[in-house]
RNA sequence: GCCUCCAUAGCUCAGCUGGUAGAGCAACUGACUUGUAAUCAGUAGGUCGUUGGUUCGAUCCCGACUGGAGGCUCCA
């Protein structure tokens, strides 16, 4: 054995340490800062405890708070400083799993007949810091399985025997620290010290292994920092956060509301926000007409054999809005939970040649899905809405180029909204065999070779998702994130051989015989609700201009000045700007501040000097005064904003 | 659907250990005729989500239902 190894840091550079250094050890020949901070090692690309010894050359990236394995670390760590205040406040309380996530960490438990609830988070949090301050180091041992589960067996924890019965004898590990021990993969932070703020966010249910026929855990959410004002900074993030819910939002803008008497998950559309939604269903009419779209129109509801059909019966007919009877004997109809059989008929309206293909047909289609209850939630998941589809029936060898093009739509449709944050995801089939799925495997295998190469050739980067595919094929989806980071589906491409099969869909080739068409289903928005949803909590509600419901605000210093007011206001609407003429007998100071409150873009003052010159004073949201211009001034800028903010589509494939 | 929590005026919230409710903003009325983020005064507004129960008495305690929040599961 040498007594030297070569360890090897990020920057390049290699320094000789006596064999059996800890990565700790490293840190501390650098700097004693740098050896405080450090919360785990990356030795050979491997995240592992910072105190092992290091017994060969390797390469060493020391993680501190600055890593997202660093917090990682340091939240799973705090996972287990969480199990271990529990326990020794609720002794007998049963342990599942505690992993870091994203933000903070959770703990899942089995109190037996104890409720939790946040009245026991001070006393928890409290707890926690008081085990903390005790700088308890995590120690780690090996144990063989025997022991592991003498020990489990004597704990009474049946959670942690079954997680120890997918586990190999050899390469199981505890950690304990204080008083708790816990089965543990690792790593760990050196101790608990590093530990200063702690807050226990909320309580949850959560079915054990994520299998709803099992046991329901109750989860403690909690986050930790290691300086008290991180934390102070994250909550007050999240305070802001909340300021820009959409739900928060729609009731103070009117856009939209909801109705215990209409249903829940309902959404009643204010004027407002109709408005808004209007002008993105007419933005994308637009750039759909340049695309080569055929807008169509179809019913609210379908003969259930549309359904069974297209195999949406036999998957979802059981937790869908239940059919609809007639006076007739046997007759159903079914809400339509999507529009494609429609679209299908549509197409069988006429023979179709291989001339006529591409054929896109683009529709508003509301529809109705029986969404769980406890799923539903603001805009952003109901049980009606209206999607932005479309349907693209065309041969087998367009299906790339169409894909592609669709793709161009969705990023151009992003852009316009300055989306910026999305990822795009392809969704394919899991990867051991599923009977959810329908269709041959080979279609299956062309459509999900089709998806990754126009993904690829457009140079989008995607993450690949198995297992969440829709039954009739895969998908590429664009994610975005609310204003709490919760993730949502806008936008989705889908290919699909199956319905084109299931209705017997076809063309007549050059060669005078029939082909069978592939489908394209597509959304850019996905649907308005949740578009609109994530518009309003990335914009906080102050939309672009040209989205704007009220556009401007027309504010009279007096009510001498309501005639002038109004020839302004009827002027401006005959350039198609929207707002209204505030009349109230109130000082300028208060019209000023409600339309900046409403989040109006521009307020137009009006008043002697105005009047008598046939200009106003134009004041712009959030900026100020911005002087006096003529009406005709005024709307050359407004439209030159409104230009500016939306380009014309243009596809760039061939 | 499951778990935990929540429900008071249009909105945001107060109401101590059970004795039938209050504020600010909004609304309405009046005065003021106003120059770039809240003029003043007054009036009205609630079977305390619904419904059973406990109690002499329930906004308050218990149950059910409805709706909502955060998760889990699901998601065409």
């Amino acid at each position: 054995m040498n007594d030297l190894i070569k360890i090897t840091l990020p920057d390049g550079s290699q320094r000789d340490y006596p064999n059996g250094s800890s990565s700790i050890d490293v840190a501390m020949s650098i700097s004693e800062g740098l050896a405080r901070n450090v919360l785990a090692a990356k030795v050979n690309g491997k995240v592992q405890d910072a105190n092992l010894p290091i017994y060969a050359d390797s390469t060493l990236q020391l993680l501190t708070w600055n890593d997202t394995e660093g917090k990682a670390t340091f939240w799973h760590s705090s996972a287990h400083l969480l199990a271990e205040a529990v326990e020794a406040l609720f002794p007998g309380t049963k342990f599942g799993i505690g992993p870091a996530i994203e933000t903070g960490f959770y703990y899942d438990i089995d109190p037996g007949e104890r409720k939790f609830s946040q009245d026991d988070f001070k006393a928890i949090e409290d707890k926690m810091i008081e085990l903390a301050r005790q700088k308890n180091e995590f120690v780690r041992t090996e144990v063989s399985k025997d022991d592991a589960i003498q020990y489990f067996t004597q704990k009474n924890d049946e959670y942690k025997l079954e997680l120890l019965e997918g586990l190999a004898d050899g390469s199981i590990t505890f950690y304990q620290q204080g008083n708790f021990t816990d089965l543990c993969r690792g790593p760990h932070i050196p101790n608990t010290g590093f530990i200063k703020a702690i807050k226990l966010m909320n309580v949850a249910g959560a079915y054990w292994r994520g299998d709803e026929k099992r046991r329901m855990m109750t989860r403690l959410y909690a986050v930790t920092f290691p300086k008290q004002k991180e934390l102070d900074e994250y909550l007050h993030l999240l305070e802001e956060a909340k300021k820009r819910d959409h739900r928060k939002l729609g009731r103070e803008l009117e856009l939209f509301m909801f109705s215990e008497k209409v249903g829940q998950g309902l959404p009643l559309w204010l004027p407002k926000g109709t408005m808004l939604r209007e002008r993105l269903e007419n933005f994308l009419r637009k750039a759909q007409a340049r695309a080569g779209y055929l807008q169509v129109v179809t019913p609210h509801i379908g003969n259930k054999d549309l359904y069974v059909t297209s195999g949406h019966w036999a998957k979802y007919g059981e937790d869908s809005f239940k059919p609809i009877k007639t006076p007739e004997e046997g007759e159903e109809f079914m809400l339509k939970p999507m529009n494609c059989p429609h679209h299908c008929e549509i197409y069988k309206f006429k023979p179709r040649s291989y001339r006529d293909l591409p054929l896109r047909l683009a529709e508003f289609g509301t529809v109705y899905r029986y969404e769980q209850s406890g799923e539903l939630h603001g805009l952003t998941r109901v049980r009606g809405f209206t999607q932005d589809d479309a349907h693209i029936f065309c041969r087998p060898e367009q299906v790339k180029d169409e894909f592609m093009r669709v793709i161009d739509l969705v990023l151009y449709v992003f852009k316009s909204l300055g989306f910026e944050n999305y990822s795009a995801q392809i969704s394919l089939r899991s990867v051991e065999p599923n009977d959810k799925y329908i269709g041959k495997n080979e279609d299956w295998e062309k459509a999900e070779t089709a998806i990754k190469e126009a993904a690829a050739e457009k140079g989008l980067p995607t993450i690949i998702e198995h297992g969440e595919a829709a039954f009739y094929g895969p998908k590429l989806d664009f994610m975005v994130r609310d204003a709490l980071g919760r993730k949502w589906q806008l936008g989705t491409i889908q290919v699909d051989y199956q319905l084109p099969q299931r209705f017997n869909l076809e063309y007549t080739g050059a060669d005078n015989q029939k082909y069978r068409p592939v489908m394209i289903h597509r959304a850019p928005f996905g649907s308005m609700e949740r578009f609109i949803a994530i518009l309003i909590e990335n914009t906080g509600g102050n939309f672009p201009l040209w989205l704007s419901p009220d556009q401007i605000a027309i504010l009279p210093i007096s009510d001498k000045y309501t005639e002038y007011a109004e020839e302004v206001f009827f002027d401006l609407q005959e350039s198609d700007i929207k707002g209204y003429v505030d009349h109230r007998d109130e000082k300028i100071g208060r019209k000023i501040r409600d339309a900046e409150v409403n989040k109006i873009p521009f307020m137009l003052i009006v008043g002697e000097k105005e009047a008598e010159e046939g200009k106003v004073s134009v004041r712009r949201k959030g900026q100020g005064d911005l002087g006096s211009m003529t009406i005709a001034e005024f709307s050359e800028m407004f439209k030159q904003e409104v230009n500016q903010a939306i380009a014309p589509f243009v596809a760039s494939v061939g």
